[in-house]
RNA sequence: CGCGGGGUGGAGCAGUUGGCAGCUCGUCGGGCUCAUAACCCGAAGGUCACAAGUUCGAGUCUUGUCCCCGCAA
């Protein structure tokens, strides 16, 4: 079947959806209606602003719906179904979906998932990935069902887990893999290509991030700091704090193993306080801090921190 | 009117009760050195965001304007 035979409706909200529905855009689907989540008030001054899946709909004049809740709202409902479409694709809604709209596409609805599936299901699958020190993630795409991310696989892409990456370039990257696997797996169940695969009860939960959890523990290894920092990095960011509560979020750093150093010198302490150095003690070796951040000020190499900010060798970090 | 921080040489910052505008780094010149991102000596570079006001005198106090940033989502 041609694909702009292909009714489809998009559901999705950040930047890394934006990437899927562009992609089945240009592969010809016929994008019968998108839904999105309601402009939230955000930056400075809280204005409202769009989701970046919303502005691309409006550019193609592709009719956008942005209900408040879906769960018991017979208006959303009936308006999909008045969309009569053949496939729901789900990206990043930010919604959890009731079964009675599942339902309603011909063919089925089918999700977009950042991870190797049956691993990390859940909100923040890349982030834990990372963090975790995965050698490879990648992308799952499924039908969607009752439960977490738990429905049957169609098609997985990987990717491997460089040291040179962080939460970005992951990201990046597996948006646009992401994208071109939902075409792909569009395409394959449409034909009737792909088997499904169910998965094993047991895999392990991504759970989203909190503020509370971005915090560096000094007392793991170096591996798991640098981990920890490039799984957060750029966005939400992890942090450090000083003993007297000042904050300095960390971006980018790098790690030494090194079991000489002297045993006095404990985790969190300062262990090498340079013009364009700052090191922290962790438990098998020290951290070199890259990119840093203080309370109220902008992000900064950490050489030009050490310019102007002063820290002392009796600094600890808790 | 969501909360908060800030505009001071190229970068990052300090500037106390108003009284000659400073620090670290960088840049340029010179020196040392086999060599260097190291070290030594020296120099350049600022209408202290803008406007008005108070004052003998304003980076500093008052008022207004512009711009930037963090949090939060």
């Amino acid at each position: 079947m041609q694909r702009e035979n292909i009714r489809v409706v998009f559901m999705g909200t950040p930047d890394f959806a934006q990437e899927s529905l562009k992609e089945l855009y240009e592969a010809g689907f016929n994008i019968v209606g998108v839904y999105t989540n309601p402009d939230k008030p955000s930056g400075r001054g809280m204005k409202l602003k769009a989701s970046p899946v919303k502005e691309y709909a409006l550019s193609k004049n592709i009719p956008v719906f942005q209900p408040k809740k879906v769960r018991n709202n017979e208006e959303v409902l009936n308006n999909l179904k008045e969309l009569n479409p053949d496939f729901i694709a789900v990206v990043a809604y930010g919604k959890i979906l009731p079964q009675e709209i599942l339902d309603v596409p011909k063919y089925g609805s089918i999700n977009v998932h950042g991870s190797l599936l049956p691993k990390y299901r859940g909100a923040a699958p890349m982030q834990w990935a990372i963090i975790n020190g995965e050698e490879k993630t990648g992308i799952t795409t499924m039908f969607m069902g009752a439960g977490m991310d738990t429905g049957d696989m169609l098609l997985k892409a990987e990717t491997k887990i460089e040291d040179t990456d962080n939460l970005e370039t992951i990201h990046d990257r597996l948006k646009v893999i992401g994208a071109k696997l939902l075409v792909e797996t569009l395409d394959g169940v449409v034909d009737g290509k792909i088997e499904r695969i169910p998965q094993p009860e047991e895999g392990t939960i991504a759970p989203m991030i909190s503020r509370e959890m971005t915090k560096i523990d000094f007392n793991k290894t170096g591996r798991e700091i640098f981990n920890f920092i490039r799984g957060l990095s750029p966005f939400p960011g992890t942090y450090m704090e000083l003993e007297d509560g000042r904050k300095y979020k960390v971006f980018a750093a790098e790690y030494i193993v090194d079991d000489s150093i002297d045993k006095t010198v404990e985790p969190g302490d300062i262990y090498i306080l340079g013009k364009d150095e700052l090191s922290i003690r962790c438990s098998d070796g020290y951290v070199k801090i890259k990119t840093i951040q203080p309370e109220n000020a902008k992000r900064m190499d950490i050489k030009a921190f050490l310019a102007g900010n002063r820290f002392n060798m009796l600094d600890k970090f808790i």
